[in-house]
DNA sequence: ATTAAAATTGGACGCTGTTCAATTTCCATA
DNA sequence: TATGGAAATTGAACAGCGTCCAATTTTAAT
């Protein structure tokens, strides 16, 4: 025991955070184990407990990451596209991910901090990489004179289409009867653009 | 031990959820605990585990109970209201639920049920009740020719306020900068309609 | 080489959900 | 009213969890 320069702190982390990651990926947050993490990575528990003051903290740390993830796959799936194709990609990439990474993101929503306790700085910003996005490309299909509404309406979109996926992954959709949702996404997100002013093509 | 008459099967059924439902409010899903329950009433937690199950569907049981309340709550709210103050009222008492119970709220949706075990046919009644009573005024202000798509609108609607309210209450808004989360559901919720050719009287 | 600091461990603690044999109570029948 | 079977309830056991911390080992500086 003490200081194994097996790996340097930085990657002592990286390894932390790729294990948790997967671990969550696979069980997601009701089973999700610090524990377990460790035993995946031949550490004890008391070092993650060390490097991250506890499991919560440990918790947020993945979950930012699985932001960063899901901003860049976002990004590299706008690539090409034109136009309004841009926004439909992005209403479709929101529940693709989604669907894709059950768990994952599950997790980010199901995961509440303790009261109190908000996000370190870092982990605000990776957050704030997906809207970012969502907000640039709103402000460029919105007309000069309503720019100053681009962010205020991109958090807007961006809480209805979460709605929508929200409900569709939670089995709140199934449960009403509901089998279109992401139709009904687009939909909506459609006529919020237009009613604020957005250049679209005729339906 | 044995059965102890102090309690016919109904009322320990509804002690147990009374009990539970109050540790939930207290606690919140990550710290709800099935002997602290058990504890509480008086009982051991082999009878709570007999009657329920499991932890799961006690949970289930004690989120579906939270719907029954909050659509209660809903309906005495709309007394007395007439037209779309009717829409605003629903718009403001998904806010104002959540807001004044948030633990039991968001136990509802962060509760996710192993995979394959769907609802109870009653507990999925109990919660449709207030998707239900949306369609009713979403119908109430939807021109005859465009009723059949009041149902689908409603589930639309009620998707996006939560999902709004849950980026309020879990602090993305906040995270994002976003200080009016009501107001941005409201303005949301009248556009939809208004698309959707509901009459509603010009701002 | 010595020493102070940092990292890592393993074990303890109290908690959790789940299970089940043993016990007690109830109800129906004789 | 006595009795037997069925149902309810318990308490203890189990494995796992997050958290904590004294003890140990390694590193880095002197």
């Amino acid at each position: 025991m003490g200081r194994r320069s097996d790996h340097s702190r930085a990657e002592l982390e990286a390894l932390i955070l790729d294990a948790g990651q997967a671990l969550m990926a696979e069980v997601g947050l009701a089973r999700f184990s610090a524990r377990e993490v460790a035993k995946r990575i031949g550490y004890s528990v008391g070092t993650i407990m060390h490097m991250f003051g506890g499991i919560d903290p440990l918790v947020m740390a993945i979950n930012s990451r699985t932001f960063l993830l899901w901003a860049d796959w976002l990004e590299h799936r706008l690539s090409g596209l034109r136009g309004q194709e841009r926004i439909e990609a992005l209403v479709r990439g929101y529940f693709e991910f989604a669907e894709g990474h059950p768990n994952l993101w599950a997790a980010i929503y199901a995961h509440r901090l303790p009261e109190g306790t908000g996000l370190p700085e870092p982990l605000a910003d990776q957050r704030a990489r997906l809207t970012a996005i969502v907000t640039r490309e709103v402000s460029a299909i919105l007309a000069e004179e309503r720019q100053e509404d681009a962010p205020s309406l991109a958090r807007s979109l961006v809480a209805t289409v979460h709605g929508h996926c929200s409900f569709a992954l939670g089995g709140s959709f199934a449960l009403l009867g509901e089998t279109e949702p992401l139709a009904l996404a687009l939909r909506r997100v459609d006529e919020i653009l237009r009613a604020n002013g957005a250049a679209l093509a005729e339906f």
